[in-house]
DNA sequence: TTAAGATAATAACTATGATTATTATAATCA
DNA sequence: TGATTATAATAATCATAGTTATTATCTTAA
């Protein structure tokens, strides 16, 4: 009667094994990061802003390839963390500059070596080549897809 | 002056690349299939109805790797569009189990169609050994997640 | 058999992402 | 210049996923 028996992952089609794998990466990482008060999506954006600041939120949106809407709202989030701030733009008025403040900086080595601990973890019994590999087979995929989507 | 400069994919991190494949299979999907007036998250749940409906909501939770209330606001949507239906389990009153409608049946066909359809998409170029090893590693990933989501 | 614990569905709330509409401001073109 | 077009940010709305709390019901154990 138990019709809940796993399946075989290989019968699992692309895009849903992709889908899970994002949804376990997203839950391991948001897990492990908790007591320092952020996400996923929020490190993803200060990470960017820590290779350089004071970047526009269309610009920020490009890199993280998001719509600006959301992006909006997690820069909210983040400003009411005080990890961040907007400051206008002193030419175009349309225009507000996203900074880093001084609250991020002891945090970008812990939230590093987190990613680095996943990867770890997730690559777990692969060879070095079979990791490139991956990389590549990824690469692939999301080239092709990107094609796609214009 | 432009800092949005396309990084190496190689460069990428893992969790982030994986991440944003996600995302393209979904908009491609939701494109591809929105004149049916369904979404991928939707087409998934049907998908695990047609091998076998009648089932309870946490039974459906359980394969598909989701929380209960996520599934219920799904179903309610399937719901309102006709494309199934809650019923009472005669024993249990605590329960309720989901069955698909005639609607559906004329629609797996192209829905499954557009799978294979992204599949090909994504894995051009690809030779059919350098497909197979790709599901192989990213089952090894899903694998040792899922040991470390535990 | 009644009390305690477990389970099923759902409500309430949060986070993330998308699309469309709006507002303010810039840039361009006639 | 003045009108049109484009762009930046945000509001509003929707979809998906998560957690916690609640309610109803079932199961188990004293």
């Amino acid at each position: 009667m138990n019709t809940l028996k796993k399946k075989k992952p290989n019968e699992t089609q692309l895009a849903v094994q992709v889908h899970e794998l994002s949804l376990a990466f997203s839950k391991l990482f948001n897990r492990r990061v908790k007591h320092l008060g952020l996400t996923r999506a929020q490190w993803q954006v200060l990470k960017a802003l820590y290779s350089e600041d004071g970047r526009t939120q269309t610009q920020l949106a490009n890199e993280l390839t998001m719509a600006t809407p959301p992006l909006g709202k997690i820069i909210d989030k983040l400003e009411v963390g005080k990890w961040v701030a907007r400051k206008a733009d002193p030419i175009d008025r349309r225009v507000k500059r996203i900074f880093l403040t001084s609250k991020v900086d002891p945090l970008m080595e812990p939230l590093r070596d987190n990613v680095e601990d996943l990867r770890k973890i997730a690559t777990r019994g692969m060879t070095k080549n079979e990791e490139k590999h991956l990389y590549t087979l990824l690469n692939r995929l999301q080239v092709n897809l990107d094609a796609e989507l214009n």
